[in-house]
DNA sequence: ATGGTATATCGGGATATAACGATATGCTAA
DNA sequence: TTAGCATATCGTTATATCCCGATATACCAT
C-alpha cells in the first residue's frame, strides 16, 4: 500500500531516526539510554521513536518505569529492510560506534539521577 | 553511510515519488509522459526527478529533445531496494493501473501537443 | 535565425517537520 | 499519600518541503 510504504520510508528518511534504528540493532533500549547516547532532548527522541513505532518499524513494552524500545524482526518485510539498512551502515565510522555505546549501555548507571 | 541512507529513504518517503517510482518499473519513461499520467505540473515533476537522481535511484540520458528517466538497477543496493518496494506495491490499485498506463504510454501521444 | 517543444530553474505561498523547554501522565517506592 | 523518576504530550520557533505559475535553457525543424 502506497501510504503505508511512505510511512515506512519517510521514518527512515531522517538522520536522527537512523541512528536510533541503529543503536536498536545492538540491542532493545529504555527511552533515556537512547537519549544520553543520541545528546537530543528527552522530548525530541520521543518523538521520533513515536514515529518509528507508526511506521511498525518498532515496538515498545512497558518495563516498570522504563518502555523499552526493540526492532520488530517478526514480519520477512522488516528482515529485508533491516538487512539493507544494516550494509549501508556498514564503514560508517559514527554509526560504529553508536552500536558498541548500545551495546554497552546499562540503564541502571545511564538513567538513575 | 549516514546521509548518504537518508537521502535514498527520504527521496523514497513522498507519495508522489514512489508513484514515478513504480511507473518506472514497467519502462524508462521520459519527463512529459510522467507529467501526464501523474496529474502534477511539469516543474513539480522535474523537482521530483531531480531529488530522486540526487538519492542515485534513477538516472537520465538525452534522448534529443526528451529526457528518459530509468531506474538505477546496476548496483546490488538498488536492486534489493527495488525488489522490496515492488513488493510493497503489490495489491495496490492505483499503483497497479498506474504501471500499466505506463506500460502502454506513447511519447509520440502523450506530448507532442 | 525563428518558432516550437521538452525540460529545468526560480520565486512565493502553504503546509509539514524537527528541535526545544515546560508540563502532564504514569509508575514505583517509601 | 507523597516524592521522584521515566516517558509522553504540548506550544512555539526555525527550517524544510511541496506545489504551482512564470521564466530560462536546450534542442530540433523549417
Amino acid at each position: 500500500m502506497l501510504n503505508k510504504t511512505e510511512k515506512i520510508f519517510k521514518s527512515l528518511g531522517e538522520n536522527n531516526r537512523l541512528r536510533i534504528v541503529n543503536m536498536l540493532m545492538s540491542k532493545p533500549m529504555c527511552v533515556c539510554e537512547i537519549t544520553e547516547i543520541i545528546g537530543l532532548s528527552q522530548s525530541t527522541v520521543s518523538g521520533h521513536l513515536r514515529i518509528l513505532k507508526e511506521a511498525e518499524i518498532i515496538e515498545d513494552t512497558k518495563e516498570g518505569l522504563w518502555v523499552e524500545y526493540s526492532l520488530i524482526k517478526k514480519d520477512e518485510l522488516n528482515k529485508t529492510l533491516f538487512k539493507l539498512v544494516r550494509s549501508m551502515f556498514d564503514n560508517d565510522e559514527l554509526l560504529e560506534k553508536e552500536r558498541r555505546s548500545a551495546l554497552l549501555a546499562d540503564r541502571n548507571i545511564l538513567c538513575k539521577k
